[in-house]
DNA sequence: GTTGTGATGCTCT
DNA sequence: GAGCATCACAACA
């Protein structure tokens, strides 16, 4: 399975809901940094009010999200940069918004780039770009086969439970405001608004044993 | 624990 | 010049 097929093959909230237990890798100047995906959304193109081709259609900002099925999206929000991978054909400018992760990898640098710890980590999609270290759009409409940040889709940690709910920080009362469109592990800490009473901290929402912060795969 | 608000940088009209 | 796919903190209960 590649890129493009995985990107492509299903509707959009599949694929944002398939995201989650993959890996994300970025190979960057602190060398790997690595997090399981933990909450993603969907956007789903012109029709969306929330989306970025919303209303004007393609920009020269928006460029990349017309772009082939596993193209970086990068964007900037306030003073945050965020992360979308785009989904379906060329032309068709669906996006999945990789919104939080449970760091794996260069755990050390990822605490010296955010100067924070533990759960603040990685629990926002503005997060966890400052934690990986990139903070400018230049991966912006690169392909991932070719990028340093790419999704590791040959091994997956299954979530015990996935749970849908509307999407994160629109304008209420905007038409698709409700969608359910976001998707996360339960119990997983580094969901972002996740309240301390609902993480579980004994295995962090994963069906197998393997602790929160500790080496990922054997891949 | 929960709610509100101000800072922030860049794009498009 | 308005408006954001955010974040961190302060204030309140």
């Amino acid at each position: 399975m590649n890129y493009r097929q995985f990107f492509s093959q299903a509707p959009t909230a599949d694929i944002a809901r398939n995201l989650l237990g993959h890996e994300l890798m970025y190979q960057g100047p602190q060398g790997l940094l690595a997090g399981w995906i933990v909450e993603t959304e969907a956007y789903l193109g012109e029709q969306d009010t929330a989306s970025h081709a919303y209303g004007r259609g393609k920009t020269a900002y928006s460029a990349s999200l017309y772009g082939e099925p596993g193209t970086l999206y990068v964007y900037q929000i306030r003073s945050y940069i965020c992360l979308d991978i785009v989904a379906q054909a060329s032309g068709i400018p669906h996006g999945i918004l990789i919104r939080a992760l449970e760091p794996t990898q260069g755990v050390k640098a990822m605490t010296h780039n955010r100067g924070k710890t533990r759960f603040e980590l990685s629990n926002g999609p503005g997060k966890l770009m400052q934690a990986l270290g990139i903070r400018d759009r230049k991966l912006d409409g690169e392909a991932m086969d070719k990028a340093p940040l790419q999704v590791n889709l040959s091994c997956r940690r299954e979530p015990i439970q996935i749970i849908t709910g509307p999407r994160i920080g629109m304008r209420k009362g905007a038409p698709s405001s409700n969608w359910p469109l976001r998707f996360y592990v339960a119990g997983n800490p580094y969901v972002s608004h996740t309240r301390r009473r609902d993480a579980n901290l004994k295995n962090y929402g994963w069906r197998d044993e393997q602790d929160g912060i500790k080496l990922s795969s054997h891949a």
